[in-house]
DNA sequence: TTGAAAGCGCTAACAC
DNA sequence: GTGTTAGCGCTTTCAA
């Protein structure tokens, strides 16, 4: 059993130190077995291997990060919203990534809070994390750079113009046109889009594809089949209500699966309050779980959100590694999406 | 602009030295000005915030926390599976209720590998996190509790009967036991289960919700109804699919929302395949999005897995505060459940 | 192959 | 109110 567990022990934990005293080497001694680099007797190694497991020692990462060319092994990821399972499989993917070089993650939430992410990054900062992850949500990009400091910082599945960092996004642009398109060849007219402000650039460039597509086949915007006030599913509800209400809708584009989750069972109830209106058929991108039970006519533009985290940590530990200059050009990869017809 | 980001300066972050001697003073008055406890004249707080803002200086949280006494402000959380919303959910709360005590969150993902949870535990204990949430996936006792040495754990969601720890569960045997009584109630007899094996404690209580549930109509569990190996969607698919292959099932009860997950689309495409059939129920444990659009009868034993989260944290913070000794009695909450009839 | 000393960045304890 | 000293646990010199 280990000394720690003994009753009464005063709550010390082992230090090198002790280990030494007991296997009757030096500190230093104990440094080597323990990091298997420096030439070390096969009986050192065992001498000091028992008393380690004797009194159940354990290397202290903080103290020994703080020697200067160590690695905290540690990385930071801040996301906007967990509860989205679009980012819970890009932290998946992320993890993923990062445990091949046996790296750990500091979560941080930032709950679309601008001034968060900004305290979140300083606090990281301050715990030596070796580089960000950021799925940033709009924040000053001078303030991000100030909390930045030197830190590398790779953005994840939204690109912000400010900031000088790796970036990993998916071509939603290119997939919203072609999912719009798809719904302009089945002759929908009447197309409305739902999304989220221009602030944020996903719903930016998904809007563009919408835009596209519509101008392509000669038919404008109508601003009053565009509501871009969907922040979650609530407010998302609230718009499909507000625009079912008001206008003539042929079809939905919801610009990301929360807009399409907030919409759809709005949708749903007001097609069966209303059996002799044609079906209105539902575009989003994201896919979400769950979403082959749908009995509503449902496109989706899909993508692969682990490979997005995993492409993200990617481009992080490159650029920690050695062979990588910091100065090196930032990188930008756009992931390709799938469109994929659910239900018809 | 910090000096850091000037061209050509190598790269050491600022230390408390660089910031007193840019403030002419004394390391030491600049920690008193960062922690903002000792006497310190406001004149001397502008000079040191002053430097401190020109250099871009930032405390090394790291090296703070090598004093003896003081806290590293981190928490290790150990989940078995972010991709299931129900862990995000979690973990959401566990972040929200250490977000007071300013902690930060190092994730774990174990993938249901014992051996992995252990590692994870062992890595997290190195880092100095301050304690320790898990949702164990079955790792020995013995194992777990050499790898925590002394650090305070939390179980989140399962108990772990060998581990002497704080634990917050939910009431879902309890909840089980309703849930099946009321399909037999509404005359459901061959009611299958569909869950995790023994190892799992959630599984087991669940099964015995269902043993009594049916013990009490006197009807004897037919273990031809009973499948045990649904480990993942995947898992549960096959189990279904096996189920009713070879047996004459009313109703089905799925243990965990992936179980039910993955039965759902399959039973769902066997009922259109053979529509003669009457509809076989579904009663889930745990909600999951998008459960309002399933079209199939679906009742849910449902429970607030924020509030899960929150109070594991809660436990912990507790633990870890100067008021609850370390050897205080260990505490067992169990939440309640809710049952809900999704669709009928 | 092994050990001794020095220092990473910070702050508690003790001067002044 | 402010400065000096020492040491947290570890590893990089350098010496033996």
């Amino acid at each position: 059993m280990p000394m720690a567990e003994m009753a009464g022990t005063p709550h010390r934990r082992p230090t090198v130190y002790d280990v030494a005293t007991d296997a009757g080497v030096s500190a230093m001694s104990v440094s080597r077995v323990l990091n298997g680099n420096g030439n070390v007797s096969s009986q050192m190694r065992r001498r000091v291997m028992r008393s380690v497991a004797k009194l159940g020692y354990r290397r202290n990462e903080n103290a020994r990060s703080l020697r200067p060319g160590q690695r905290s092994g540690l990385v930071g990821v801040i996301i906007t919203n967990i509860e989205n399972p679009y980012y819970a499989q890009v932290l998946l993917g992320i993890e993923d990534a990062l445990d091949a070089s046996d790296r750990r993650i500091v979560v941080g939430l930032s709950h679309g809070d601008p001034d968060r992410e900004t305290r979140l990054i300083a606090d990281f900062a301050g715990r030596q994390v070796e580089g960000l992850v950021l799925v940033p949500c709009g924040a000053d990009a001078a303030e991000t750079s100030r909390a930045l400091g030197d830190l590398p910082l790779v953005l994840a599945s939204r690109a912000h113009p400010g900031l000088d960092a790796d970036t990993v996004v998916i071509d939603d642009r290119e997939g919203s046109q072609r999912g719009v398109a798809a719904l302009l060849e089945e002759g929908y007219r009447r197309i409305a889009f739902l999304g989220n402000d221009e602030q944020v650039s996903t719903s930016q460039r998904r809007f563009e594809g919408y835009q596209q597509a519509l101008g392509a086949a000669g038919i404008a915007v109508e601003t009053g089949l565009v509501r871009r006030t969907c922040r979650d599913q609530q407010s998302s509800a609230e718009a499909i209500r507000g625009l079912l209400a008001t206008e003539t809708v042929d079809a939905v584009f919801c610009a990301n699966n929360q807009v399409t989750t907030g919409v759809l069972p709005e949708l749903v109830a007001w097609q069966r309050r209303h059996p002799n209106r044609a079906l209105i058929p539902v575009l989003g991108v994201d896919g979400f779980r769950m979403s082959s039970l749908v009995e509503h006519p449902l496109m989706l533009v899909e993508h692969d959100a682990r490979a997005l985290g995993r492409s993200a940590a990617e481009l992080l530990t490159n650029r920690l590694g050695p062979k990588v200059a910091e100065s090196a050009p930032r990188v930008t990869l756009t992931l390709p999406t799938v469109l994929r017809q659910e239900h018809s």
